[in-house]
RNA sequence: CGGGACAUGGCUCAGUCUGGUAGAGCACUGCGUUCGGGACGCAGGGGUCGGGGGUUCAAAUCCCCCUGUCCCGACCA
């Protein structure tokens, strides 16, 4: 392609609107424009880009005996009313009604309407296994869309299936798209992490999340310094065993109401009672659909509401609201404890193993101090609080660390959740009818160039890896009036791309030091610059935008040191 | 949905507090000079100051309502 062509906009300052990095890059080198929140125009570079990634994709997929389809975008109300989610989903699915009053919604994903065509066209356990993907525009109406393409609502997601006559052939089907995830994100030159997660609203019962590192990640992430073993913090289990239990001298029973006048955080009780945060339990009120219940924590520690969602079997959750406390607790908010409290109390496991502390008194500025469990009724205890770096693996007792992430590919195993549902059954080698067992397997295609970004750049701009890499080449013309640069320039155009590469020829009437800029801006991964002063000797420079390397090369070995710099 | 901020040529922003002729830099058009790291001169074009209402002789500026955008939390690829 040449420059002068193309429709590559770029700006020289950063965007008002956006943040961070990659945001800024994508903008800045005229990849994305925003039409809305959350929704955005790929220009011509974004487009090339974005085509790498999924042929990637679509080669790792069609080894791993998926089939590609394409399903409808536009989905009856029908199919996620016999799956229960039309209720569930909740408002990120945008709904809207055609012409005849029906309801439909934008997919958001597409579990309904795969495994309506599988129970339609499935009857037989010689069908099966069977893998379909598709890659194509989801919608969903994010609660807070932000950072470009981090989360967009409508944005490009690769989404396969897998459907298998029995268990043990559904977990090869869950390992081989495991294996195609690593290599297509290896491929993508991301460092990344395979990391157990919890299921979320697709449901099912097994699940990993692909996480690339990354600073600005959404997630935060825990990974053993001693084994395998790596999990989003939502589902990092806490190994119950492990708590320091009350080697202290047991204290003597009875409590004593103290006055804590304006002290309503952990940080102000703690520091005004001169103890440390872990001798304080911490009591908050939540309202779910089965009313206000208290949950109780140890002072340093954190409410995981992912485990405490399922802890308590609920769909609505949420930190209730001044009234609500003042209602269970008949005391502002801050002053919650357990004693006396007239609602259902779910305490974390680590509190089981506490005692004299302080909690809130239920009244206004007073507190408790050498509370102990029996001086309240505590309904159940539970691993429901966030890991911490000085909690043990819970698998081999090491040491964790906490690190953040975008995810950028999530694996489940769905089991017969869908096929139960919508009836998706076969019949098998006995000619007994079974349901199909399910997994589910989504790749974020924009977020996973966004991250590329965000591990790829220099503060003159992005540095792409070459597999994702719009073009590979940019030939830099210096001084495109004199013959002997136009005729070379012209003459490396052509036989690289005669060799098929991906080349941009930058003919623009713009002076070398935009161009130089733009070139880096643009990240592409070799950079020819030809001018007149180097051909003098007959070379051109060729740079290295990852290392900055600059060689003077012969024009007549270009092409060879192009073939060996971007063969594998 | 809660909390915070912002909205002025295409972009980045000043002007708002203290009401009085809409500005700068970049970008854009033409001509000329430049040409290895965001060049220079001259001449130009381009703005209902997010929208609506109000106060006032007079509103970008003060007041009310709405909309949009961004950031912090719960949702997710």
């Amino acid at each position: 392609m040449r420059y002068s062509k193309m429709l590559i906009p770029t700006l020289k300052e950063d965007p008002a609107e956006a943040e961070v990095i990659s945001h800024k890059l994508m903008l800045r080198a005229g990849m994305i424009r925003k039409l809305a929140t959350g929704i955005y125009s790929y220009l011509p570079l974004a487009r090339r880009i974005f085509n790498k990634v999924e042929q990637i994709i679509r080669e790792e997929m069609n080894r791993a005996g998926g089939q590609e389809v394409t399903l409808p975008s536009v989905q009856p109300s029908d199919v996620w009313e016999e799956s229960g989610r039309w209720n569930l989903y909740g408002k990120e699915l945008l709904r809207f009604k055609d012409r005849n009053s029906r309801d439909f919604c934008l997919g958001p994903t597409h579990e309904e309407v795969i495994t309506d065509l599988i129970r339609r066209e499935i009857r037989s356990y010689r069908q099966l296994p069977l893998n379909l993907y598709q890659i194509q525009t989801k919608f969903r109406d994010e609660i807070r869309p932000r950072f470009g393409l981090m989360r967009g609502r409508e944005f490009t997601m690769k989404d396969a299936y897998s459907f298998d006559a029995d268990e043990g052939s559904a977990e090869e089907s869950y390992d081989r798209m495991f294996e195609a995830y690593n290599r297509i994100f290896e491929r993508c030159g991301l460092e990344f992490r395979a990391v157990e997660a919890d299921t979320g609203t697709i449901g099912g019962s097994f699940s990993h999340e692909f996480m690339v590192l990354a600073d600005s990640g959404e997630d935060a992430i825990v990974s053993c310094d001693s084994c395998s073993y790596a999990a989003n913090v939502e589902k990092a289990e806490i190994k119950g065993t492990d708590f320091v239990s009350g080697d202290r001298p047991r204290p003597r029973k009875g409590m004593n109401k103290v006055s804590t006048p304006g002290m309503k955080t952990v940080e102000e009780v703690t520091g005004f009672l001169k103890v440390p945060s872990r001798d304080l339990v911490k009591t908050l009120i939540y309202e779910s659909d089965k009313g206000a219940v208290a949950i109780l924590v140890r002072g340093d520690h954190e409410v995981n509401e992912a485990k405490l969602r399922s802890v308590l079997g609920c769909n609505e959750l949420s930190l209730a609201g001044d009234e609500t406390i003042a209602e269970t607790t008949h005391a502002p908010r801050g002053f919650a404890g357990p004693v006396g409290l007239g609602v259902s109390i779910t305490a974390d496991n680590a509190v089981r193993q506490m005692s004299g502390f302080v909690t809130g008194g239920n009244e206004g500025d007073a507190h408790f101090t050498n509370v102990n469990l029996d001086d309240f009724k505590v309904d159940a205890f539970a691993d429901i609080r966030m890991v911490t770096e000085d909690d043990p693996c819970p698998r081999c007792n090491g040491k964790l660390r906490l690190s953040r992430g975008i995810e950028v590919g999530h694996v489940f195993k769905l089991g017969t959740k869908y096929s139960e549902a919508l009836g998706a059954t076969f019949l098998d080698a006995n000619g007994k009818e079974q349901l199909i067992v399910m997994g589910c397997y989504g790749i974020g295609v924009g977020r996973t160039v966004a991250a590329a970004i965000e591990q790829n750049h220099d503060e003159d701009g992005i540095i792409f890896p070459v597999p994702i890499a719009p073009f590979q080449v940019l030939i830099l013309p210096i001084n495109i009036d004199k013959n002997e640069v136009r005729d070379t320039s012209e003459f490396l155009y052509r036989s690289l791309n005669e060799e098929g590469y991906d080349v941009l020829l930058d003919d623009r009437d713009e002076s070398p030091g935009i161009r130089f800029k733009d070139a880096d801006l643009i990240g592409i991964p070799i950079r020819l610059t030809v001018s007149k002063r180097t051909l003098k000797e007959d070379v051109v420079e060729l740079k290295s935008r990852r290392t900055g390397e600059v060689v003077l090369i012969n024009k007549d070995s270009v092409l060879d040191e192009i073939r060996k710099r971007l063969s594998g």
